[in-house]
DNA sequence: CGGATATAGTTTAGGCATTAATAGTTAATT
DNA sequence: AATTAACTATTAATGCCTAAACTATATCCG
């Protein structure tokens, strides 16, 4: 009954979102009713998926920022990582990285050593609580990724990449 | 040549980001590689899509948030909204609708009207200079948004549909 | 009527993200 | 060798976002 109700509240918000969009573009003509749906459709699963990875990630004390900052680490197989080259990889600025690895620290999932050779940079390492942690955490969340997706067959997926990665390519373009 | 470089950063991240998602996939034997690539694919779109849009919404002196709250007020036509639909409809929490609504008013793009009749109860609504705002601005949005989209054709944008219904889909039955 | 319950909004505390300014180190140039 | 430029990391200021505690008001119902 409550599920009910939540799934009508959320066709209703989306509709109500559907129409508002429709509205814009009726007023100013720029938006094509094919996009702006295609447009709400994105937008809404962005805010699904990313809303309930992020409740999974929470239930175990962990964010999505934090997480990905760990496995990054993780992959680098005990040296650790410059955190500008975390910054580079994740895409978030230096300065984030910064508060990011320092809450990592706080909870004892992540070291810094200073390196000798250049003293300009600092070296992130995962300890190994953050391994074990990783190794309790990850088979939960790629269950939870995999649940996501278990809707697509071989060939949706296929499309689904190739659109995906359309759209890139227009971004890509619109910033040359 | 600065583009090309780019490029070429942006493929070698992305590749070791497949390689890091790979190696756990291995690792943990719970995340299938098609599922693997797919969910790649979907988190550099969402990536890129955001950050252009941020982008464009920053060069006007807007944010995407204040853009939402104002285009749910447009849509109102003059009556305004409480604060608590704003956050329904936009799936925003309340505390975070009042400093929105907080710094539009700053801005003089929105005013809040008391209710008389519910005294708990305060309406948001539109200025006439948050108006002239998304006139000005919401073409230029609307044109964005289509050229991100323009690289698909109308069966791929049904296509495209169909596929965040079903990630939307597994969402929801994994809630339930 | 009056207490329990629900609702609307705010405040507080905290996390993630940005940009701009800064300090310290290294590399390059002249 | 000294100056200049580039790089690494941090700090400060700001904005978006949440959950939880709090205030005030409204409604329900015994």
């Amino acid at each position: 009954m409550k599920n009910l109700n939540k799934e009508n509240n959320d066709s209703r918000r989306i509709a109500e979102t559907r129409d508002r969009l429709r509205e814009s573009s009726r007023r100013y003509g720029k938006l094509s009713s094919s996009t702006a749906e295609t447009f709400l459709q994105f937008i809404s699963t962005i805010d699904a998926v990313s809303t309930h990875l992020s409740h999974q990630a929470r239930a175990k004390g962990l964010t999505r920022a934090g997480l990905n900052v760990l496995t990054v680490l993780r992959s680098s197989d005990g040296r650790g990582c410059q955190q500008h080259q975390i910054s580079r990889l994740l895409l978030v600025s230096r300065a984030n990285v910064t508060g990011l690895v320092n809450s990592l620290i706080k909870q004892g999932l992540v070291e810094r050593v200073y390196d000798e050779k250049d003293r300009r940079v600092c070296i992130a390492r995962i300890t190994k609580k953050g391994e074990v942690l990783l190794d309790v955490f990850l088979p939960d969340y790629h269950a939870v990724i995999e649940n996501i997706f278990s809707g697509l067959s071989l060939e949706d997926k296929t499309m689904f990449n190739r659109l995906m990665g359309k759209l890139r390519a227009a971004i890509k373009g619109a910033k040359e």
